[in-house]
DNA sequence: TTTAAACAAATTGTCGACAATATTATTTAT
DNA sequence: ATAAATAATATTGTCGACAATTTGTTTAAA
């Protein structure tokens, strides 16, 4: 294993915070084996920090639900099953549910517009067979109407799951090969977004999640870190 | 301030986790003033741990937001103001939504007597003029249909927004002497859970919440511990 | 050979000290 | 007297070392 040189990529404030990007990309990424147990002495070598500092970054990514923590055992990096992938989709749906509710009135030229520029990097990531790149903008076009509700705790809430999705789209992704996002599977997401029935919206959203996890759940057998 | 003694009271495994119970009881029960600075070294001396060990505690708490990090500034106590309150409500609705939902057909003659049961509790602190009881028992009564739903990320949720709401009474209640839950506040809302109309259960979730967050409100002016 | 106890190594939990930054007090210049 | 610059203090961020616990290995007993 090599060393990831970290003081000076991300320039943000404390070094925990850095550590703490760091080792998230390095967990979504899928670099780091999941369920596979997280040494802090050799983590912390590896990225040149001190175990005081990467212990404070480990313990938000278990908030977040990347890592799992076990006193004076250790900490490791989550499995996901098919009742973990089942919960983080209904949850987001309920979410994004209410994300549109909050947004539906806010929307205007300009928030639409960035939409569907928001779809149009996706697309161009699918088109480049970009598949990281296109999971990342796939969930940056979700984030969208979180941003525009202008509810924080929903926004926050979002912006706990999104990194678990992140880490199961890059698993998926390193497994198969294949299994980022499709082209067209936005369409109908943004034509009903930029339409004026709410209703319609909501009544998507289930479909379009539902179909997401049906997608995802058929590879999820006899996989590199997955329990079954 | 006199030293609380930390390490014989909680029985968790790691100081760290009786450090964050120890810290989170000080906030919720608004012994600590919000708004006010934490200084790590007086607290730390105050619970008897080194600063490293509180402020792994501290992280947490800032997840759940009963603090607010600044990077080389200091962490504080967190504020509520209107926005914050109105969030956490309509957060909160919408996941008691989905948690009702999810648990409904999973009710039988225990869980509804489980149910019952906590309601007791909860008159009985009510009875016996007990306001920080009643505050907990009516959280412990909501946290029913989030129990039995049995969909962990959605009670990780709620668990999540819990300790901000049991800040906020307690406030409340320091505040004004009074402000607890009303003994028949939750009467519909036991019928309407033990029934076989799911719809009118949600539609009285809107109410019950709405009520609870007016209710809250129309005390929030001119009061210590709130930003207006 | 198997099992259990005792020991050794590795790992996590906790602590105190030092470095970097922010805050306050003092000085200096206008 | 006021404001900017500077020094002094206080506080947070980071680190390395030690203690407590677990894990792996060896030894002893059945």
């Amino acid at each position: 294993m090599n060393t990831y040189d970290l003081k000076t990529t991300h320039p943000t404030d404390t070094l925990k915070d850095r550590v703490l990007e760091q080792l998230q990309e390095l967990i979504v990424t899928g670099d780091l084996v999941p369920g596979s147990k997280l040494l802090e002495t050799q983590i912390a070598n590896k990225l040149g920090v001190s175990r005081a500092t990467l212990r404070e970054a480990m313990i938000r990514l278990s908030e977040i639900g990347l890592l799992v923590s076990i006193p004076f055992r250790g900490t490791y990096i989550r499995k996901l099953d098919r009742i973990d992938l089942e919960e983080i989709y209904s949850l987001r749906t309920g979410l994004e549910k209410m994300a549109f509710q909050m947004c539906w009135d806010r929307r205007d030229l300009v928030s639409l517009a960035d939409l569907k520029m928001r779809n149009e990097r996706l697309c161009t990531c699918i088109s480049e067979n970009d598949p990281y790149g296109a999971i990342t903008n796939e969930l940056h076009l979700h984030s969208w109407c979180y941003e525009l509700s202008g509810h924080g705790l929903l926004l926050q809430s979002w912006e706990r799951i999104r990194p678990n999705l992140q880490f199961y789209f890059a698993l998926h992704q390193k497994a198969h090969g294949r299994g980022g996002p499709l082209r067209k599977a936005h369409d109908e997401y943004i034509r009903l977004a930029e339409g004026d029935s709410l209703e319609d919206m909501l009544l998507h959203l289930e479909d379009h999640m539902r179909q997401g996890l049906e997608k995802t759940l058929s590879f999820l057998d006899n996989e590199v870190g997955f329990d079954t």
